[in-house]
DNA sequence: ATAGTGACTGGAA
DNA sequence: CTTCCAGCCACTA
């Protein structure tokens, strides 16, 4: 699910959780990204907690990393350290049918 | 089996 | 607007 959100957006850990099928287990979603390998190529760091910030020790390492991993593809941190989830919110474009499609 | 711990969240204060 | 807090439930020891 986190592969699909395009460079230059986030989405939320709540928001990946609906998606991926795991409505109010958002800390799944964290559990399973905390799990990755160093070597990933999954966007990890488009992936932010609902007040719009990234949800690792403020000030540490991992923090920086991501805060810097996104600022390198566009996304833009306030003075506060936040994201505008109104301007960088990816809203996915339904495909893949939730149900059936008429017609 | 029990208890403690979160890459969380929505609602209350 | 912000911080606080109870609910959350998989995972780990």
């Amino acid at each position: 699910m986190v592969r699909r959100i395009p460079r230059g957006r986030v989405a939320t850990y709540g928001q990946v959780a609906e998606l991926a099928g795991l409505a109010r287990q958002p800390r799944l979603v964290g559990y399973a990204l905390h799990a990755l390998p160093s070597t990933t190529t999954v966007p990890w760091q488009r992936v932010i907690n609902a007040r719009g910030m990234v949800s690792l020790r403020p000030g540490g390492d991992g923090w920086l990393r991501q805060r810097l991993l996104l600022e390198r593809e566009g996304v833009l941190f306030d003075a506060r350290g936040r994201v505008s989830l109104e301007k960088f919110r990816w809203h996915p474009s339904r495909r893949w049918p939730v149900k059936k499609v008429r017609k």
